[in-house]
DNA sequence: GCCCAGGGAATCG
DNA sequence: CGATTCCATGGG
């Protein structure tokens, strides 16, 4: 596997080489984040087109790439500490793809590769767990504008101010504000969901770091499906997004879609291993956004 | 089982 | 253009 290592630094991009296939559009395009947009116009230009920006981990941070060159707008000691882990570049993503190329069979399989080639360069973030539990709850029945709308609403409200706008607030913050405050940013009746969350946390009758330490993933899965407004779906996004566990397979109605459409109405998870979120983000990616004629 | 709960986007007529 | 449908979950 290759060594992701900073080879310069220019105008406080730091430029990334050894990161193997890396796609800043479709990381930061595929659902799995709502924070990050197009580079304001106010930022140090990047050395590539198609930056992104956005705040993650409670810091302002920015990404882009040029398909040999990894470039992201931070300091070199968040490089190490955060964004290495943060964007996956510690996995291996070159076996990850070669298991699931190579999981199946037949015309199951000739999806599968044609989705790997589509989405080509995603990679699974590993983002802050309360936030990506927060995220989910809102996404369910909701469209993507919407809910960055109501998390940035949240953020402005809610969030500690830091350079560059609002850190995602703690459920501290969620808590004290209250359920009908929550609702005010939009939420609608996950507002409910999100203030109990929020409030079992910070009174400390929930606890994300039992479900990081769970070995087990139908154990996590459990924990995580115990709060209400966690059913499946929000749990799998959680535990793939936001707790690492690269074996979840959320099934939305597009993961649903290729399915019934692609596999016969029946794909195994397990045959893609500790990496089925891995196929999975590469099949919702092909489905949803790739250019395909039927 | 069935309907409903925000509201914006996607799709339809 | 306006009308309808979609969305993931829990409660009535």
């Amino acid at each position: 596997m290759q060594h992701p290592t900073i080879v310069s630094s220019e105008n406080g991009w730091l430029k990334i080489a050894g990161v193997g296939d890396f796609s800043t559009v479709r990381t930061f395009d595929c659902g799995q984040c709502f924070r990050f947009g197009p580079l304001p116009a106010s930022f140090p230009p990047a050395p590539v087109p198609d930056a992104v920006c956005g705040i993650a981990m409670g810091r302002q941070v920015a990404f882009a790439d040029n398909g040999t060159y990894l470039y992201i707008y931070a300091d070199k000691k968040d490089f190490e500490n955060i964004w290495l882990r943060y964007l996956s570049l510690d996995a291996d993503y070159a076996y990850a793809g070669e298991k699931i190329a190579h999981a199946l069979s037949g015309q199951g399989q000739a999806h599968m590769q044609a989705a790997l080639e589509a989405a080509k360069g995603i990679r699974i973030l590993r983002q802050d767990p309360w936030e990506a539990l927060c995220s989910f709850i809102i996404s369910q029945n909701n469209n993507i504008p919407r809910i960055r709308k109501i998390i940035e609403s949240l953020c402005r409200e809610y969030g500690e101010v830091i350079p560059g706008g609002y850190a995602f607030p703690t459920p501290d913050a969620l808590a004290q504000a209250g359920r009908d405050a929550i609702f005010a940013c939009g939420a609608g009746f996950r507002a409910t969901y999100i203030w109990e969350a929020a409030r079992k946390i910070a009174e400390g009758t929930f606890s994300l770091a039992a479900v990081q330490q769970t070995q087990s993933y139908d154990e996590a899965n459990e924990l995580l499906c115990s709060l209400k407004g966690v059913g499946p779906k929000v749990s799998a996004c959680t535990l793939l997004f936001g707790f690492g566990r690269t074996e979840a397979f959320p099934i939305d109605v597009w993961m649903q879609r290729v399915i019934d459409r692609r596999f016969g109405g029946k794909l195994d998870p397990t045959v893609f291993g500790d990496w089925a979120g891995l196929a999975q983000q590469y099949l919702f990616y092909y489905e949803r956004y790739a250019p395909r004629s039927s």
